[in-house]
DNA sequence: TATTGTTATACTCTATAACTATA
DNA sequence: TATAGTTATAGAGTATAACAATA
């Protein structure tokens, strides 16, 4: 029997979805940010592909997209702003609201995003299979949902 | 078919586990915070959980364990010693190490907040399915292994 | 009245680097 | 030399409340 010198005890933390949940997000993190080279935080890969999915979207669709408070886009879509990434146009019909678009650069730059992570994806899928891989995103979804 | 208005498109977003991974752990922080009605944040149950797993433990044991830094702990262990639910002894051996225990305080406080997270993960099973439930918590476990 | 984006602000969580006291 | 815990510090990410402009 191998030695486990050191290795505490989870306890029932081991089988709560929260914890688990927790490690694995922050490995994912980790893992995002080592595939781009610290090139781009996950929050910019995420309302750049929300942006160039729904072009001309208001900013409280895409944070509601994302899951956030209107407020917290605000400092991120300045910073895609600044890197020139994203624009804020006037909406069409509205005089309140922004229109978002990916500038060509925003373009290239989701695209290089892009072809890391699809490359670690693709990593998680031949380790984990592909059924696995489809069913953990199932379940995540409707984890979510839940909520 | 049914009208969508104003849903965005997620797009390729759909599919990444990265960008599921954070929806579904801040939808469980969210339900931890009201399923405890906000006595203590997800990090004080795990450490309370661990401790109590390992007692006598040191603080470099328990950061590992909680995948932290062993300086991220301070705080924390500061916070839980102040409620007077965790204390910090003198390690046995080493006089540079804490070894560390919940106080009864600590055991009744952690008793309290397990019983409403086992509340909270018996409603996901129920809602998931006990087999859906096993696989996303071992689909989870090896995928942070991964890194 | 309600919504859009913004501001001001604050809070939580976490890490890095440097320090001390031990080992 | 290396490890244990701490400190000082900083950064990322997020939320709440209030505001002006507009619907």
């Amino acid at each position: 029997m191998k030695k486990t010198a050191g290795i505490l005890k989870n306890g029932p933390l081991a089988d709560m979805i929260g914890f688990r949940l927790r490690i694995a997000q922050s490995a994912a993190e980790r893992a995002f940010m080592a595939a781009v080279q610290g090139t781009a935080p996950t929050g910019h890969f995420t309302i750049l592909t929300l942006v160039r999915e729904n072009p001309g979207s208001r900013q409280s669709a895409i944070a509601r997209a994302a899951h956030l408070d209107r407020s917290s886009l605000v400092p991120v879509l300045d910073q895609l702003e600044n890197l020139g990434l994203v624009e804020r146009r006037k909406h069409k019909t509205d005089r309140r609201a922004h229109a978002l678009y990916l500038t060509d650069a925003g373009q290239a730059a989701l695209k290089k995003l892009e072809r890391a992570v699809m490359k670690l994806e693709k990593q998680v899928r031949e380790a984990l299979g592909g059924n696995r891989t489809e069913s953990l995103l199932r379940d995540l979804e409707d984890f979510s949902a839940l909520f």
